[in-house]
DNA sequence: GTCGCTGCAAAGTCTTTGCAGAGAG
DNA sequence: CTCTCTGCAAAGACTTTGCAGCGAC
């Protein structure tokens, strides 16, 4: 942590991830398959936040003897999202974009010019969103943070 | 302000919003029309936060003779969120709410259970938002927070 | 009168679903 | 073997667009 207490998140493990997610299809009677691997693998090697489509495409390159169908790779995030394993954001006009959820929680700086994604935690920001639930009566169970704004690359 | 820096928002008057929406139609050589208005009156009116779908429904009862098409409602939308005279939210899986923007800046409590949202203004979050785009040389343009958990009513 | 606006319906996106065959357990 | 998963294509949900007539200025 820094001085003013703003750092970026850390990521976990590749292979602590697949086992967690392989548990996870255990646990609740679903089937490993490759198609769900390389769907995880391919998000977590991106260091974008990635719509479903870039996420197809992504595949179709890397592992084009699979063939893997954009129906899968919807199914295979609402899956992921469900156990809370990506956590998807909204965003302008439409679409969402995914990114694994496995990493710490952080909010989100997005470039209203190239799009581009920066994620940053700010402990201030954490702890007074607390006080705020606690004031409304409020049971709090996830929050997020969007700052839109222009990145210093599009600043020139 | 209260004790601890947290207030919900104050709305202008009605015909204020209208006057400027007017001047907004007129600079830019658009023309005043009823639907106009009526869509942004029903926005005024309504606590809520609106689907378009919702929007166009409200319409449909409180002036149905006006006929007004969901398409017009669309185009409005889009029209008064160049303007900023609106604001949308993306939410979980589809679609978007929009809300009046005239009001002064707020964030979002939303509830996962009834869907309703509440709004609040934190100074202290608003102040740290302003460092932390200064600390990665971003140039920040707006930005949003929203809190999800169970609201009081539905603890129950 | 002119030119933008509207409603309608058709066309687009993005996402989900149905189905028959493939494949994990 | 059984029962889920997959790819494909068709269906859905939401939003935008084209067009001819209407209406603000």
């Amino acid at each position: 942590m820094n001085s003013n207490n703003t750092f970026t998140h850390r990521t976990v493990e590749y292979e602590i991830l697949l086992e967690r997610f392989k548990e996870l299809l255990k646990k609740n009677g679903y089937k490993y398959t490759i198609q769900r691997e390389v769907i995880l693998e391919t998000l977590y090697k991106s260091d974008e936040h990635l719509t479903p489509e870039a996420l197809h495409q992504l595949i179709k390159e890397k592992f084009p003897e699979l063939k893997t169908g954009i129906a899968t790779v919807y199914r295979t995030l609402s899956l992921l999202e469900d156990s809370d394993m990506v956590t998807s954001l909204s965003f302008g006009s439409q679409g969402k974009k995914y990114e694994l959820g496995a990493k710490e929680h952080h909010d989100h700086m997005i470039c209203t010019v190239c799009g581009n994604i920066t994620e940053f935690v700010d402990e201030e920001i954490e702890h007074r969103q607390h006080i705020i639930a606690k004031e409304f009566g409020f049971k709090m169970q996830e929050h997020s943070m969007q700052i839109y704004g222009i990145c210093k690359n599009c600043q020139n």
